[in-house]
DNA sequence: AACGCTTCTGAAAGCGCTTTCAGAATACAC
DNA sequence: GTGTATTCTGAAAGCGCTTTCAGAAGCGTT
């Protein structure tokens, strides 16, 4: 249609409607008053050559980028779309546009931070797992505003932190199982290694336990990595083996989906002969067969809460160092109530 | 720790090392030789101030920002992760980060494109349902490379298109209830109105009744909407009326949830009384009871493909007009296989 | 009629990098 | 030794916008 050569700049938007430059910025900014007769021509004269200013020039002259980078493990399954609906719909309303990094399982090497060149956004989130403790220093040192998600940070830097509450609502479900349900022998599945919230949840665990007088058994105690197959896996051998047992706190919901599966195929009735309870509250939690009791994380708020206080940081230089998001006993059937 | 007043830029380096600014950039990027010794001057000098070359500067002196946009509508539900995923990977290979900007769901008007001030972006990768018609030619007509997803361009422009096969593999599925399970009376619960996947699927549908003489029975066509309650609810109210069915093709596994839950509640054996199936091979189908026979739609590798597709477009000006992707019946236990 | 305000507007100096163009330096051939 | 290629390197001109600074206009006072 149009000459199509270049797209038009702020100088075309000037020429044609006979202002200076600086008049179809402050239009365009309306951070200036600029009197109604000339908005109308500048306005008409964007419209005209559709102009759309250039955001890469408008950042380079306001040293901001209005945009907040995602740091995301590629590994996170169900959380992947509510955490990221939950930081675009906060990070939109303040103005911010979201870069995404995909950075797998985090290989302590190459950690150099290539994807956002640092000054590449106004601030980061990440989540954990996405970042080695070094990576984070590093970011952390050349003055990146930073906020992490299901992480604290490394000793001695004051990085704010946004996850939720595992330990209290953890003990609580296995509590559950105590007193609800009269289960003694409970299996734990113990999630990640280096993933907190596994370690909260298993305090969680052992402070039931402890709470009811139950003997910690450390053959109860299996990985479940949150993994479907790892968990499946480690139940089958339990099953094989004679350890008994009358219930399974899986540490996560995909876990629990390798423990139903796993029990079904060895026509353990569920709950019946064995409860089971996982944690997060996935959307597959209730499909499972029966529908499984769990812990509902709200990680849709997880991400708004992040993006909140990275947006926070970026413009008071300064945020709420731990952001606790309370969690909540979901009762379905799994675990024995409404049977 | 340091000053911190400024981020240092290529000045500083310069400064340093004792050369100009030409010779910096030519050893950031390596496209020009440079005599060894200076190299390790300017590398060391780039180190010891810890600099980061500032992007929104190169953007704007190269009038690239190697940012591919993504607009997704909020409601891909499963989809998003495999989507993404598949996006990442390839953009990141090919040196470009991804910006993403969820719609929700389209509203006509403020479709103007605000989020990505179009020039932020090299290009951008259009999710079925996240811009209206009109926005697409508006973006088209700015020249900005578009690639689209799920849905073919608006009559008349050639933005090329990723999406996965439909019409026949649902014509096979549904034909395998007809042919392998002796169903005769299947209800077709169909997609939202405006998506494509969902035409070509009833498509299919229509052409395996066709070839197999059946006639088509407008009752029982029912909404699925690709959303498990609206179709459980449909699924209901099927039940409660005197139609009777013994089969049904879903429109998608979400759907497929929700008539699964109608036909337990109301005591229906699946697939002994009812043989249900899916489309798409979500996460879920696998875990639902009985395990759900669906199609498998590759959406990660659509998401791999349109990126690569765009890359190509934003490289040589040109791609594929349409890349339609296999899909794969996967026989679980719904259908009436395997019991 | 002169003065001081208040409001707008334009000129120009960056923001930090890439890239063209030309010159310096070195190498090589004769 | 001179001439010509061949490499490297630096100066300087942008890229397209924001923002400071100062000047122009308009208007009410005295």
């Amino acid at each position: 249609m149009k000459k199509d050569s270049k797209p038009p700049s702020i100088d075309d938007v000037a020429r044609l409607a006979g202002v200076s430059i600086s008049t179809v910025s402050r239009v365009v900014n309306r951070n200036v008053p600029v009197s109604a007769e000339i908005v109308t021509r500048v306005e008409s004269a964007m419209r005209e050559l559709n102009y759309v200013p250039r955001q890469a020039a408008r950042n380079l002259a306001t040293r901001r980028t209005h945009t907040i980078g995602v740091l995301l493990s590629d590994m996170l399954g169900d959380f992947f779309q509510p955490l990221l609906t939950g930081i675009e719909t906060v990070a939109r309303a303040s103005g911010f546009e979201i870069l995404i990094s995909l950075t797998g399982v985090v290989r302590p090497q190459d950690q150099r931070l290539r994807p956002f060149g640092l000054h590449n956004t106004d601030g980061l989130l990440i989540f954990a797992g996405s970042l080695t403790p070094a990576g984070i220093e590093q970011a952390h040192a050349s003055g990146l505003p930073l906020v992490l998600i299901h992480q604290s940070p490394p000793t001695g830097l004051d990085v704010p932190c946004v996850t939720v509450e595992n330990k209290a609502a953890s003990r609580k479900i296995v509590e559950h199982l105590i007193v609800t349900h009269q289960r003694r022998r409970i299996v734990l599945l113990r999630g990640p290694a280096d993933n907190e919230d596994a370690h909260w949840r298993e305090m969680g665990y052992r402070e039931a336990l402890a709470a009811h007088n139950l003997e910690l058994d450390p053959r109860l105690m299996g990985v479940g990595d949150f993994e479907r197959e790892v968990a499946r896996a480690t139940i089958e051998k339990m099953l094989a083996s004679d350890t008994s047992f009358d219930a399974v706190f899986t540490g996560d919901d995909e876990a629990a989906v390798g423990v139903m599966l796993a029990l079904e195929a060895r026509g353990v009735k569920v709950p019946e002969e064995i409860s089971v309870v996982g944690f997060d509250d996935q959307r597959l939690a209730e499909i499972l067969h029966p529908p499984l009791t769990t812990v509902r994380a709200p990680t849709e708020q997880v991400g708004q809460e992040a993006a909140r206080q990275l947006i926070k940081l970026i413009r008071t230089g300064s945020a709420d160092p731990l952001t606790l998001l309370p969690t909540e006993l979901v009762f379905r059937r799994s675990c024995g109530c409404r049977v």
